[in-house]
DNA sequence: GTCTATAGTCCGATAGAC
DNA sequence: GTCTATCGGACTATAGAC
């Protein structure tokens, strides 16, 4: 529960439970919703979902909905934090002792897998950054910026051993966000040009491995 | 126009000119009011946006905007087809007798000028991608299909004749667009990150030179 | 061509029965 | 906990004066 705290269970109070802790009936309607709104904000961002599709998606009624998250603002936030945790996971696992290849490559399937398993996830965040980000901005600007600094310094200590070229790691990493969410965020124009999603077995591979080739051999001979 | 043959301008028979000619102060108007569209539909997507936010922006009432464009979906697909026009003029430019290595990075620079100069075109095309591109879908099966098609064709003999690497054309081709479009997609979450934008004429050219040294030679030595 | 006023619709949120 | 009914506000689009 990162992005704020929201008052998401104003209705413990109500209940004789503890405080945090919630009947399974609760947890997985509370999931149902979540996966719902992600579905809804992800396809057609904050004002553009309505509280009637998530509801109907989740196969609640508006109403009930919002007994369980007190308002559309708090949904979205809970649904954009879930999807954070999900998404920042691979680039945390980079290990400055590994080889750089290997880890490297570990990296770039890692996130490839994302992109095919939930591709909702990475529309969701995509559609917050392009809207200017104005919810998550403190997260980037404190979590991720601790983040990306520390993965700067390793991709810079493997530059000056000479284990890889010499290489922005900035700009490095800019692109390894770019080429893998693509698969994700621009689904339909893939499509579109391929007939194929990453839900081909054969796609996924040939996408895997052409992106690895580029990155780390490039195109000119 | 190639979205669709949309009646914009339905008010010509009530004038005494020629058709499809306009004052000049009706192209001023609808220039400003497909500017202003493009501003905040690719802010806020189609929903998000507001006809009163366009016509401020405009500097117009509303009623007076909806005298140039009969309805709020008809001016979505208008400033849509006029991205598309700008988007996909540096990729036409792509030719088959140059040299491979000056036509790659000629693509990139051209294509990273316009995510500097357009932004807001950048950020239209990816919201209605993400959306499913429900009326974009139609231009991209024809007219871009053709276009990366030939493209592909080209990169193909490129390989054959030993002028590049073994690659997948496809995936070039995405990795491209992916890696030079999120320079405007993602601008909140780059300057979290750097503090900079593409504005910035110094990390405009790191960018730049990042991603050619990285797509021609890639990162491992 | 441009405005004010408003019709008609949709949506987020609440009230209150069960 | 879940429902039906509804309030109040916001939005697209139109009517009609100038």
């Amino acid at each position: 529960m990162t992005v704020n705290t929201i008052k998401a269970n104003k209705n413990q109070a109500k209940t004789n439970r503890k405080k945090n802790t919630k009947s399974r009936i609760q947890l997985k309607n509370e999931q149902k919703i979540i996966n719902a709104a992600l579905k809804l904000f992800s396809r057609h961002g904050f004002r553009g979902a309505t509280l009637d599709q998530i509801a109907h998606e989740a196969s609640l009624s508006k109403p009930n909905l919002l007994y369980y998250f007190p308002s559309k603002k708090a949904l979205y936030a809970v649904a954009l934090d879930h999807v954070l945790t999900i998404w920042l996971a691979p680039l945390k696992d980079l290990d400055a002792d590994g080889d750089p290849k290997t880890q490297l490559a570990t990296y770039i399937d890692k996130k490839m897998e994302l992109s095919r398993d939930y591709p909702d996830a990475s529309r969701l965040f995509a559609m917050e950054v392009i809207e200017g980000a104005k919810i998550l901005g403190p997260i980037l600007e404190t979590k991720l910026t601790r983040l990306t600094k520390n993965k700067k310094n390793i991709l810079a200590k493997w530059s000056k051993e000479g284990k890889i070229k010499k290489v922005d790691g900035t700009h490095l990493i800019f692109m390894l966000w770019a080429v893998t969410q693509h698969y994700a965020d621009f689904e339909a124009q893939i499509e579109s040009q391929t007939g194929k999603t990453l839900q081909n077995s054969q796609f996924f591979k040939t996408a895997k491995n052409s992106i690895k080739s580029i990155i780390f051999d490039g195109i000119i001979p």
